[in-house]
This record gives structure tokens, sequence and C-alpha cells, in this order.
DNA sequence: ATCCCGAGGG
DNA sequence: CCCTCTGGAT
């Protein structure tokens, strides 16, 4: 079977299992949706959706956030780890879209990795989710995790894992991909123990590295 | 001890 | 390419 008959039907058998895959992350605007990507960096996006209802009340908008303490901000985002870090590009951020982008999300993936803590995967998560707009394959940990399992590539780095990708899949499907590898990782090709005996699309699977 | 919807700096 | 940043769950 070649590798884009094979694509399609883990495609297939993955969306019927998993019908409603969606975003994770709770938001009800872009400045939300921004924020809370931002802040999912090697933290669950269960335990972000904790932390954001307090950090969208105390700081509602871009000029809040941009005005605030990053000790305040870092008290708030604590448990999620990264927590310096994090606090300190979310107040720059806002800052820097203030100023360069008159207070709006860029709509661009060239103006949006120029923001503090912007990097190719949260870009698309914004674009994709936010605008519409498919400019490429968000790669996390669960997408790079199972696409290597699967041997649909072969590269360690995001990036080139993404361009793989690009090839293989059909665009209008780039943004479900993601959201069903990521479900298909948390519920049964976890990164420790995964479990092939329950596993839909194990005759589908290359099983590298397990 | 390992992993979580990574990014930035060297 | 490598390293570091971080807390909480398992």
């Amino acid at each position: 079977m070649n590798i884009k008959t094979r694509c399609n039907d883990i495609y297939e058998m993955l969306n019927k299992h998993y019908p409603d895959a969606r975003c994770g992350l709770e938001f009800h605007n872009l400045y939300q949706l921004l924020v809370s990507t931002v802040l999912s960096a090697q933290a669950t996006d269960k335990k972000v959706n904790e932390v954001t209802p307090v950090l969208f009340k105390t700081f509602p908008d871009f000029k809040s956030l941009s005005e605030a303490d990053v000790a305040s901000i870092e008290e708030i985002i604590k448990p999620l780890g990264f927590f310096h870090q994090k606090a300190k590009n979310l107040k720059s951020l806002s800052t820097e879209i203030q100023k360069k982008f008159n207070g709006i999300v860029p709509k661009k993936m060239e103006s949006l990795i120029t923001l503090s803590g912007v990097g190719r995967k949260t870009a698309n998560i914004v674009l994709g989710t936010g605008y519409g707009i498919i400019s490429g394959i968000v790669v996390d940990t669960h997408v790079k995790r199972l696409t290597r399992r699967f041997g649909l590539t072969r590269h360690e780095d995001a990036e080139k894992i993404e361009t793989d990708l690009m090839q293989l899949l059909d665009k209008d499907r780039w943004i479900d991909w993601s959201h069903l590898l990521i479900n298909h990782g948390r519920k049964v090709c976890n990164a420790r123990k995964p479990d092939c005996t329950n596993c839909i699309i194990e005759s589908l699977c290359m099983k590298i590295d397990i």
C-alpha cells in the first residue's frame, strides 16, 4: 500500500473513532486563544483551562496584560511551568501587538512568529482555529510522536516533520489531522506505554520505536 | 523517572 | 545542532 493511501485510511479510521475531535483550549476571542496557546507549551490543555479564567478576568485584553506586573502574571500561571518565560512573553507580546499591529492579532505567519513566545506551532493554531486560515500543520509533541510511529516521517525536528506532512496530507484536513492525532495520542498511542492491542489503526502503523 | 497541543538562545 | 526553562500528574 502506498503511503498516501495509508494516510487516507488512517484519517478515515481516526475520524470515525473521534468524531468530535477539536481544540481543547477554552477561549472566547482571539486574545484568549493566543494567550492560552502560548501557555500550552509543555503543559496539558486541561491545566491551561484551569488558570485562564482567573487570568482573563484579571487581564481581559492586550492593553491590561501589557501594563501588568510580571510577578502578578507569574502568580496566576505558575502551575503550568516555564512561568518566568511565559509571563514575560505574554507581557511583551501584548505590547508588541498594540504597537506594531494596532491591537489586532496578525493574520500572517511571518508576523505572528515575530511575537514573543510565538513559534510555528502556536501560529498555526491561531491562524487555523482563530481565523480559519490554513498555513501549515500543528506539530506538537503528540503529532510528532504519532507520525513518527506511523512511519509518515523520520525526522525529529518539528519544522521538518511539518514539511513532510504537508506533502502527504490533504490541505483541507490539516487542522483535523492535528486534533485527531492529539486525541489518539492521549487515549491510546501515549508516550510511555502505547496500547497497541486496543488501537483501531494498528494494521496501518509501522510501529517505529515501539 | 518521564511526559505535557514549545520557543529562544548559543 | 544543542541546551535551558518549569510545575504537576503518572
